[in-house]
DNA sequence: TTGTACGCGTTATCAC
DNA sequence: GTGATAACGCGTACAA
């Protein structure tokens, strides 16, 4: 065995030589190929075993000009949103035998894009990315590169690739429609800070346009806490809307924010939902063991994975799948606004 | 420009050429190291910018043997203790330039261990595993290699490489030795699905041999419910054990159960803290926006990210640090236990 | 069914 | 400071 510099164990060759056979041979034993008896196959997968062979994906990326790496991107990994979107296509793409490089992103296309850059230079198998807005140089780049691309969670017209998300518009649409119909005039919304979620932001354009178009509906009261994922954010956001508004109905961009909501309106005094109406968005696992359900919108984050995962699956392998796929939500009534 | 199976951009010699030097004088000028003038650094940063040149990672760990890649495994997503460690350690890494390979096992040794093989092949900077029980095949392969490994979450007197976790069977017994200073005797462990969790099992095992200490305490109730991340999974388990046992205390696999276990709590009449304590295990965001704030231990997920990655980068650039780190767990005393 | 020659894009080494 | 040459480990193409 010739020396390496740094000794990562046997390589092709040393199986070949071992099984008496040609370097090709192996290659194609291993591969699991045609073009080998059984018998020399069988003889040359114990030898690689006993061995201990692991194979150098470097350099069979550097001749096949491609990878089994999967780029994926998502805001951060605090939202069970994104984990089970997540969980929904590992499964799939661990089977199909591919390695996620996950980014986080923090709602940042610049780190998006050094992230992209980066891996783009492993010549990974596809990009997986949250939502529809990206750094114009990696959209750019990606249509231009024939790297199947997925965005999720969000729809498009124009998708980079193909697309599989929810409307987040048309939701904040349906919960407005659902609160004027209960008589509710005095909007507000909660959670969204500004610039970094363009989905919340379309679910607040959605919220206010609908209230906008009712005669004698008052503004929207805004407040942009923090992180929106976190409980105490919004306790601390409502409690700050309270002070100086009086909504009858808030919209908040998580149910995370929403449970920490109900405690600041608790502590102002408020009951809900006589006093005021808390909606969440997500009806996470969490909403049902609350004393009173929350009111939430349901989102297929889950079958958005395993869609998603197939599509993009199938853009791999050159087959065609519809550009764009909505998905519906649906609104969870519970009972934190008034009933009919 | 020759042609390429795949057009993927240009390559280094495309760059020399445009550049009129060498290809070794586009490498070492792109790498940025010495031996390169100023002017024909910057002439040939900007060509390549120009070119949108790609460098090709696979080809450049062919030759250097390592990778800019890192592994890291967790059992899942759905825990904000894990979503904490990896935000912890994920800046670190970003800014140090890696690219990290995710890998969810879902408690499973069988799965870390085919994902490892697999990003084995791409000759990995580091592995990132959680806890310190793996696929035998798996320990002894990362032991035998050089590759740098941090084992976190849990602590071992005789880690892979090196380890920073917490001690979740001294954490037991300091919910145990706090039960007991407050009378309680009829403790109950809620949440740890059978041979899954080596930490859960750790700090129930902790807690009961504490109270097994005590003269007049009764034996553990248990029960063991699904998904440790689940509040409803600890409403119900929580209902089951209240069927058929009389527990004055119940000590939880997570916050989360916990939280579904009031709910359960409340359900079958009884008050809290009085009728029966309630200890959850993290102090997450979540507890304290509870009405009663819950009783829990306070785990530094965030200083585990830290502290590891820093020690992991070390490892990688061959400095010493301390095999074995323990970070301290806190009691939060909080309001669903006895006062003193 | 099996083997040989060559090239993938890059970096290490050594000569100039 | 710069360039030629030889690897790195594997797969494609073609020959036997």
């Amino acid at each position: 065995m010739r020396k390496r510099q740094s000794d990562s164990g046997p390589v092709l060759k040393d199986i070949a030589v071992a099984a008496g056979v040609s370097i090709m041979t192996a290659s194609r034993a291993l591969r699991g190929v045609e073009g080998v008896s059984e018998a020399k196959r069988h003889e040359i997968l114990r030898i690689a075993r006993r061995l201990k062979y692991t194979p150098n994906s470097s350099a069979r990326s550097l001749v096949t000009m491609n990878s089994d790496l999967l780029g994926i991107s998502v805001p951060n990994l605090f939202n069970d949103v994104f984990a089970e979107m997540l969980a929904g296509m590992r499964r799939t793409f661990d089977m199909a035998g591919f390695s996620s490089v996950v980014d986080t992103t923090e709602y940042s296309l610049e780190v998006e894009l050094a992230w992209a850059e980066r891996l783009l230079s492993w010549r990974p198998a596809g990009f997986i990315l949250t939502g529809t807005k990206h750094h114009p140089k990696l959209s750019q780049t990606l249509r231009r590169s024939e790297i199947p691309t997925l965005q999720m969670w969000d729809v498009t017209d124009d998708p980079i690739d193909v697309c599989v998300g929810i409307d987040h518009v048309a939701a904040g649409r349906l919960v407005a429609e659902r609160c004027i119909a209960l008589g509710y005039r005095r909007p507000g919304f909660v959670g969204v800070s500004e610039g970094r979620d363009p989905r919340a932001e379309g679910r607040m354009a959605g919220f206010q346009a609908a209230f906008a178009e009712v005669s004698d509906a008052a503004p929207l009261c805004l407040t942009r806490s923090g992180d929106p994922n976190s409980f105490v954010a919004g306790r601390d956001g409502t409690a700050e809307m309270l002070a100086c508004h009086q909504p009858d109905v808030l919209f908040y961009v998580t149910d995370h924010q929403a449970f920490g909501g109900l405690s600041a309106c608790v502590a102002a005094g408020l009951s809900v939902p006589d006093d005021i109406g808390v909606i969440g968005f997500n009806a996470l696992d969490l909403t049902t063991v609350l004393p009173t359900p929350l009111t939430t919108v349901r989102t297929p984050r889950k079958l958005i994975g395993t869609t998603g995962a197939r599509h993009l699956l199938a853009r791999i392998n050159r087959i065609d799948v519809p550009r764009l796929v909505t998905l519906p939500v649906e609104f969870v009534p519970g009972a934190t606004i008034r009933a009919q």
